[in-house]
DNA sequence: GAAATCAATGCAATCGATTGAAATTTATTT
DNA sequence: AAATAAATTTCAATCGATTGCATTGATTTC
């Protein structure tokens, strides 16, 4: 690599001290005028620009935020790292990306990887097979800012940013209800995972609240496509199949689409189906799916402003009380229900 | 934040000096068993990293690899990112993400900020907008290996990596063609780009190939859902509508058969749809559409590598000469066609 | 027993920029 | 002209780790 000018190159061309030079390019009032114009103008004209890895060292800060996140290729989570992505260039920061692949040994590296990195704060959404924390404690023991959204947990010291995954549960079954069904299975996430259980909570309170019987049997483990699929072909082949599907996101959705429709079944007429994300392919799909959009671009963004104020306030440790935020969702009505 | 564990830390509790400490951690020979067994016993007692920050500053080199992208928000750039992202996982560098958003100034910023964090090397896809690569040029002054994958440009020395743009047109046209279609339209890619040049001509030759006469009026400048859903209307109301479109990527093409049945047209029987990309939303659609996979994770993994292998090698200027990598298609075959 | 050898460790400079304190130059006052 | 004040500039330490070159002390050799 080429070498960089540096201070110390402007220093001797123009026979002066490097404090001067450094002073002189931050208008600090000690230097006069003279020099400062002299050393403005060979800076420029060298095209010197500072190394931000010895103002890194110096400062203890890199101006950098770390992601943890599991799949990048999910549309929820790429409209997420664009709403980051936008908070932090906007405020000057750079975004590392570490990926897990939902993979709990994986994080744990890239816990690791965060660390020497010396990134100024962490974003997190964790992995599937995420039960132990540690990883992320000893983050936080390093008095490193962590800001977990969509996944979350409450036994950690940290702040967190989510959906209101029950809000849209309630919301996308009670309109399934209000749209005739009775019989509404519910496509469920692992309940090791809040979102899991807060969307299975809403699915539940809107049956209660319109006195439907709340049937485990309807209950299903299948948050991916083929997962879905399989668990609705399944399902609709049974005698007294279900008239509504809530699905946990937009993909379990489809599949149950795309399965009531090799089954010779019509959505919405035999079945109507919701999801959650309101991703692109819920506008894509045949019919159109009714969903309950996350607003993933939002959350990213919070996330970052959250973590960002942070890193401005330093809050020492015994202070720190974590704050949570909620997103509204909402629900986007089309033509699968 | 907490002050981390220095190696002088170590060496003032042990009552030795940091050069020693420094060795004793990396083995090194002259550093007596007793000494550097007691030394590694303290350091991993303390918990200690060595500071990322000071070793960049030192060795002049960050192990980050910046990553200029239009938009994350796209299946094909997400696949990307998975593959850069998995590559340089596995050689232990970071990524830096930066988008464009398909603007020229921000990605002009872009290449800026790259410096000012001096990652060690960029991957680049400019956006629509880029006719000026001046910033770029820049980069490539500054002795920072940049390599350009899927929008790429010739006059730069600079390595590239590519789908088979003309190729995969050809076969997805061909194919068209020997499932009968006669009149083919194209909906393309701004010809500043040359995928968007690639793929017309692809579909010039397959046409050329079967003596079917290239009709200007047929190709459109049409690369979005939006834009390619409006002429799709515009073009089937007309009298002698295509038989047969082939679209620049997938978002097109199913906005096309997506106005084929608003006017009541059948795919595949009065009309076949070949889009190019084999994004998630492509299995999805109904009927699922026949396009051609451009592999987004393989060209990831492949511009990665190919920036890797500059890193090591460190060619001067002089001698460098670019390389360019093409990645195969392959047409998928579903059931618009 | 003095010189040579060798093992083990320490010193000090380096990477580039910043900054409190000291030193130098210049201007002002008496 | 001397004394003081004010304006500039430089010195040197710092951030954390590395490394060529001493230095120390012990052992070996003739």
């Amino acid at each position: 690599m080429k070498r960089q000018i540096t201070i110390k190159d402007i220093a001797v061309k123009l026979g002066l001290s490097t404090s001067t030079v450094s002073r002189a390019l931050k208008d600090h009032p000690d230097i006069s005028p003279k020099t400062r114009a002299a050393v403005k103008e060979l800076a420029a004209l060298l095209g010197y620009r500072p190394n931000r890895i010895a103002l890194n060292l110096r400062n203890n800060s890199t101006r950098t935020i770390g992601l943890i996140i599991p799949e990048i290729e999910h549309y929820f989570f790429s409209a997420i790292i664009n709403g980051i992505e936008e908070i932090a260039y906007k405020n000057d920061y750079s975004v590392m990306v570490f990926q897990s692949n939902e993979s709990y040994k994986r994080e744990v590296i890239n816990t690791q990887a965060v660390l020497t990195n010396r990134v100024d704060g962490v974003l997190v959404s964790f992995s599937k097979e995420t039960n132990d924390f540690s990883h992320f404690q000893k983050l936080i023991e390093n008095e490193i800012p962590v800001v977990f959204f969509d996944r979350v947990v409450d036994s950690l010291p940290a702040d967190q940013v989510v959906a209101d995954d029950y809000q849209g549960a309630f919301i996308a079954v009670n309109h399934l209800i209000e749209k005739g069904c009775r019989r509404i299975a519910h496509f469920a996430a692992p309940q090791n995972l809040q979102i899991g259980k807060s969307r299975l909570s809403g699915y539940h309170d809107a049956l209660l609240k319109h006195n439907i019987h709340f049937d485990h049997e309807l209950v299903f483990l299948a948050d991916t496509y083929e997962t879905a699929k399989k668990a609705a072909h399944d399902i609709l082949r049974k005698p007294n199949p279900p008239d509504g599907f809530f699905a946990v996101n937009d993909m379990s959705a489809i599949a149950i689409i795309k399965a009531a429709k090799e089954l010779g079944k019509r959505v919405p007429e035999d079945l109507k189906v919701v999801g959650f994300e309101n991703s692109k392919s819920a506008g894509l799909s045949d019919p159109e799916l009714t969903t309950v959009d996350q607003f993933g671009f939002e959350l990213g963004r919070e996330a970052c402003l959250m973590l960002l104020k942070r890193l401005k306030e330093q809050t020492p440790a015994e202070l720190f009380k974590p704050i949570r935020k909620v997103i509204k969702t909402k629900l986007v009505v089309r033509s699968s229900t």
